[in-house]
Parts: C-alpha cells; structure tokens; sequence
DNA sequence: CCATTTAAGACCGTTTTTGTCCTTTTTACT
DNA sequence: AGTAAAAAGGACAAAAACGGTCTTAAATGG
C-alpha cells in the first residue's frame, strides 16, 4: 500500500546523482543512468519533466546534458517526487475538487487529512543538498 | 501518488456501517454495500478477507451476515487497511527482505522508513470506535 | 427439500506502469 | 556547410494492477 513507483525512485537517484556533482557541472543522462542503475531512456523522460519545472536546466547538442535548475538546498523531496508522481493524496477525496458527497460527515476523512499533511511535512523537510552530503 | 485503492476505501466504509451497529448485531452485506454505496459482490469479497484474520465473524444460511470479530475499540484503522492493501510501504526497499542494494549507503532510505513510521502511528492511533461515533 | 446467505475461485475489461523506439531539434566542432 | 552529439517529443507496447463480475459450492434455518 502506498507504494512509490519506479518513475518515482528512479526520478530521486536521478537528480540526487546531480545534486552530488560539482556546482554548475554538466552531465550526460547517460551517465546518471549507467550510475544509478536506471534504464537511460526513462530516465530521459523523467529528467524532461523536471526541465519543464525548471528542477533541472537542460543543453542540448554536443557538450549537452543536464544540470540541476538552482541549488540542491533549494529543492525539496517533495518537489522531486510531486514533480513526477503527481500531489501526495492518500485518499480521493483529499483532491482540490472534493469528489465525495460523504466529506462533510465523513469521521475517515480528518484522518486521511493527517496522513497527507504529515507526508507533505516529512519530505518538505527534506533537501536535495542533505540527500547529496548524507544528512 | 500514494492513493490508497477503491478496495481500501470501500474496506473502511464497510466495516465502519459494521461498527456503528448494535454489537452482536448480524448485517447482510447486501445491506452494508447499499448502504455505503459499495459493489455488493465487491464487498463481499473484502468482508471474506476480512473474516479470515478474525477481524468479522460471518454466518452462512438464512439469518446469516456479518458482525465485528472483536469490539469495534479493538480494530485499527491500520488493521483495516493492511488487511485489503498489504502492509505500509512506500517504497520498494522497506519491505522485509532488503530489496535494494544501495541500501546501506542510502541518504533517502531513512527518509521512507520515518515516512512509514509516521503513517502506522497515525492509523495504529484510529479505532473503529473512534470512526463509529464521530471521534 | 428449499430458500437464503456466505465462501471460493475463475474470469475479464480497463487503466496504469514501465519501459522502448524513432524522428526532430538544437548545438558544437571541424 | 557538414557532421556528430545530445536532448525533446511522440508513438507504441508488454506486463501488471485495478475494479470488478459470474458461477459453483457449502452451510444453515425452516
Ligand atoms: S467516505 Fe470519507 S474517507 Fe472515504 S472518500 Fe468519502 S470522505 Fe474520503
Ligand atoms: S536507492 Fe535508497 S531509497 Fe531507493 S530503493 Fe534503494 S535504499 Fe530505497
């Protein structure tokens, strides 16, 4: 139950791989993905999205590759893993449009809402930069 | 991301109708899937899985149904959802056998297992008494 | 015996996951 | 200008999980 995808932990041993390289250092995804055991072109997908969200910078054409978008401090795990697996909802009615007509009366869904926020709370708390120097 | 199933909610739901009833009450699960707005034949499978650890008792025949197996302050929430889901893991390297390699020398191991940690505290903390009668 | 109700398992369509492959675009270098 | 090296983007597809249904069997009370 609960369970992160393999997008979603492939997607952090990405991007933590860049995050441990040198500051402004560019990198071949073909090399993240021979370092982190990732299959090279789902790894390129992944690392698309996070160009899309400025998570990573992105060049292409020789000398090309990827770089982290700003400082590891300034991404948390959270944004990695939203950024591929979409918001943490524990539960369906914790989506912005609240689909169950039970919400209101509902004793489960306060409870739900905990789970989320602590999720949430846990992986806010945690930085690409303490995830790259081992905490 | 993290989204418990439709078989985990209709579980809560069912068993909770189960809950608020008079204890020692029997209910026919035609009743609870009407009432909870559940796929009988759905339900009735859960409620199976249910009976097998004890947390319904069932009788078969005419007059037959479900009841609670235990007092509804005896039931987690966690009871409940691990029965239909499997247990709590976020991610593939938490389950009992250690799955992943890098395990050891992981930064973002420890990360999950509190996440884990936290969301078995928050459903241990959650009786079906609790869910019965409003909190 | 018969109606009722759960138990058990086979089955099945849809969606999601987990990728691959191919073409295009951009870029640097000669 | 030509070419090689990358990432970008999209189509495709096998496998697994999800969300059930259906059928048959077994128990039970009348
Ligand atoms: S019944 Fe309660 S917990 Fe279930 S989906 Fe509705 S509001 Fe959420
Ligand atoms: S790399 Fe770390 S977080 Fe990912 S599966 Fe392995 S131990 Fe777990």
């Amino acid at each position: 139950m609960m369970e992160l995808t393999r997008k979603g932990e492939y997607a952090i041993r990405g991007i933590v791989y860049l995050a441990k390289q040198a500051p402004g250092k560019v990198i071949l995804v073909s090399e993240v993905a021979e370092a982190t055991g990732v299959p090279q072109t789902f790894l390129a997908k992944i690392f698309q999205s996070f160009a899309k969200l400025g998570l990573v910078n992105s060049f292409r054409g020789t000398g090309g590759g990827f770089l982290l978008g700003r400082p590891a401090a300034k991404i948390t795990l959270r944004q990695v893993v939203e950024a591929v697996e979409g918001p943490i909802i524990p539960n369906r009615c914790l989506t912005e449009d609240g689909s169950c007509i039970r919400e209101n009366i509902c004793t489960v869904h306060p409870v739900w809402r905990r789970v989320q926020g602590e999720i949430a709370a846990i992986l806010d708390g945690v930085t690409l930069e303490d995830l790259a120097r081992g905490e």
